[in-house]
DNA sequence: ATCACTTCTTGACCTACATCAATGTACAAT
DNA sequence: ATTGTACATTGATGTAGGTCAAGAAGTGAT
């Protein structure tokens, strides 16, 4: 079986129903208060989400899959947690939210015009250190190094090798090698 | 030379005369204009420090320096990025921040009293964010296994192991081998 | 009671990356 | 020109943790 037919078969199984509506608490503020079952799932990678979810009972978990299909858990939300991605209005999420046990959730949607250009500047630095904590949980060296390329192409002119290593959280040596193995493949 | 012998190196290495003020643009709302000089550094781990540094030309990096005296850059600065540590007030910074070129640099005073409830929980999650960072970079897993049950010791009891390893970044049979020798250990 | 299902554990083996040591290379200071 | 210093590369070897496969133990459904 191959890493692609079992991500497969791991994706299929969180297509199941979306959590329902028990009870809308305030219409004009867009707050719900929700109850989730045990394994249900409230929010998918790759969907356009703008939900935050706030834990009155239970227990949330956020967490992404891999390309082998491997779950990395990126944050548990316990009793008065707020647990959401960290994705824009547009840009589809990363992360599935489910429920670890059966939870009681207050549901808002993110309200991207009351944002503050200071308060912007704080949820664009949480979006970069998700994705990093993603990374440094489900990437390779060569894969954190390739999307660093990619994502800071200029830090690269700038600093010594080293310095990305340490960024990466990898030797300089082990740097070294793998840049020296990507331009063989090329 | 052990360990601690190279961390005492390299931190003798670190006291260094701080930055000096060039120039004040408006004393009245605490903004300063700096220029620091390659190398020089601009806080220390340690140290209680307020201060958010806006980069205007140049390239900063904030980094930790872990028990065997290696540093875990955990962010590059360049033109108009935003770098502080992550630490309130009265807690000791975790972070070293030099610049790795010349720069001219713009100080602001973190100010506490302004924080908006809804701000101060960003500004907690980004706090969370950086040490799981730099748990990731510098730890092993042994380390972060032991600092997750210090630091949520009611999560332990209400999710299974495998997840446990999951949010660790490791496999379950990892964890089950390390618990192991942890409790051998005792 | 039994079956299915999940979790945890254990063993054997593997691999990505670390460590250590040597060498090369560039460039700044004298 | 020469020496020093920081950085990058390379080779040899070590190791933390991954992978795979097989039990064991608990738990819920029939």
């Amino acid at each position: 079986m191959t890493h692609e037919h079992i991500r497969e078969k791991v994706l299929l199984r969180l297509r199941k129903p979306l959590y329902t509506i028990l009870h809308d608490r305030n219409r004009k503020i867009k707050l719900k208060t929700i109850n989730a079952t045990k394994g249900q799932i409230l929010q998918r990678s790759g969907e356009l989400n703008t939900k935050v979810f706030t834990v009155e009972s239970g227990l949330l978990r956020s967490y992404s899959i891999d390309n082998k299909g491997k779950e990395h858990i990126y944050m548990f939300a316990p009793e008065n947690w707020i647990i959401a991605d960290n994705c824009e209005g547009d840009i589809p999420c990363d992360l599935y939210i489910d429920a670890i046990e059966d939870s009681t959730i207050t549901v808002t949607e993110k309200d991207f015009t009351k944002l503050t250009s200071d308060r912007k500047s704080l949820v664009k630095r949480i979006n970069v250190l998700q994705k990093r904590v993603i990374m440094l949980m489900s990437s390779s060296a060569v894969e954190r190094y390739q999307h660093f390329v990619e994502t800071y192409p200029d830090i690269i002119q700038r600093v010594p090798q080293r310095m990305i290593a340490s960024y990466l959280g990898i030797t300089p040596e082990a740097l070294s090698r793998l840049r020296k193995e990507i331009s063989k493949n090329k």
